[in-house]
DNA sequence: GGGAATAATAAGGTCAACCATATGATTTAA
DNA sequence: TTAAATCATATGGTTGACCTTATTATTCCC
């Protein structure tokens, strides 16, 4: 019934669920996250809602319907697991974790996954602190919010890390702003200015765009 | 250095391979391996032996050059380790196992296959009997004959599988032809017609071209 | 209400890896 | 030695996913 999906078609859809199931995304913004252009992108969406996987509302952005939102979610499912299995059983860089389970993520077989899973004890959450789909496409989205939004002062935990992209996650490690960590947030320059942050006995300046891909719980 | 190589390209490196390190092979034995037109193997082949992991001797065949070898090794040593996972702590159906380590092998980079290979202790052998490459590259094949090869009345043992497809796979493991079971071939039908094998306590009629897939060892 | 920013579409191009059909070259076996 | 079989090559076509450049449509904010 479910038709393999490319490559390319999979990364479209894990980048929607990764920027909010059931949100409303801008193709401009999946364009970005994707490294390709707007055109690029917008062609993909066109054959994506084609096949129905996608709803376009031209000029306020994408979501993923039902089908492409189970899709999505066993995408996600693939990625997060070969992530643990990555860092539990192989001790690979916390960094690179997420770059090297996409690749595996896309040559996985549903009972390869499954398997990995059993062999793995069923993970709820994967190193970088994202929840992992179940096996029949429920989901619970962690209940944080990005680090943008919260007021000033406030101490917070880290619940997990969105961000993707290898040096980004290095950035991040290297500053300690990993799942679990509490930290606290002491001002945000003006103009869209990084944030600065106290994390242990460090203060750290967080531009606001990755800030927003640290999703933490105000404690 | 070393630039990355394309599935496909990794496909027919990996056939030569296993059509015999070393070998001279017809470029349509190995369109038939590989599932392609002859005109679209010819057509890979140039492509390959510009880039000088083939070379090309018209009307002869093909072999690989030392590059070529390498990468091959490579490419076998990923897809063997990969069937040991899947085999050993995923509990996979042993006929499945070279279609599902096939795709992951692609999507292998250097550090997880390392780190696999410590995780499973270096493993010498795949489920299929088959030797896998050591990480420096070095290779050393298997010192069995193929099953079509042998004079009959022998009493053998299967050392290897060297088969690819589900399917055939799946026949060998029904009629008990894997590695370690002892065969012996009681005669081959005239006109290149199947051998008959003894195999525990039944016979067994094998296709030629198929127990030329079998690996084995004269008692 | 109008202009800037953003989004969509159109047109034409690239690239890898396949395909079919057709013609020529070489090898091999009767 | 000659015909059949195999192999090589030429030509032209397809597909998916990208690209650039250019034009048009819409939204949003001053």
């Amino acid at each position: 019934m479910t038709v393999q999906l490319s490559e390319s078609t999979e990364m479209y859809l894990k980048a929607m669920a990764e920027l909010g199931v059931g949100d409303v995304v801008p193709v401009g913004r999946l364009a970005g996250r994707l490294g390709v252009t707007n055109v690029s992108a917008n062609e993909m969406v066109h054959r994506l809602t084609e096949q129905g996987l996608l709803s376009h509302m031209p000029y306020k952005g994408v979501t993923l319907t039902v089908t492409g939102r189970t899709a999505a979610c066993s995408v996600l499912r693939r990625q997060r697991l070969w992530e643990c299995f990555l860092y539990d059983h192989l001790h690979i860089e916390w960094a690179k974790l997420y770059e090297l389970a996409c690749s595996l993520e896309h040559a996985t077989a549903p009972e390869v996954t499954e398997a990995l899973a059993v062999f793995l004890g069923d993970p709820k959450f994967c190193p970088r602190g994202n929840p992992i789909p179940a096996a029949d496409g429920s989901f619970a989205p962690l209940h944080g919010i990005p680090l943008c939004d919260v007021p000033m002062g406030s101490i917070v935990q880290v619940l997990a890390v969105n961000a993707t992209e290898t040096d980004v996650l290095k950035y991040l490690q290297e500053r300690d702003i990993l799942p679990g960590r509490e930290v606290t947030v002491i001002e945000a320059a003006p103009m869209e200015g990084p944030l600065t942050l106290r994390v242990g006995d460090r203060d750290v300046a967080l531009g606001l765009l990755l800030s927003e891909f640290v999703i933490v719980e105000v404690k």
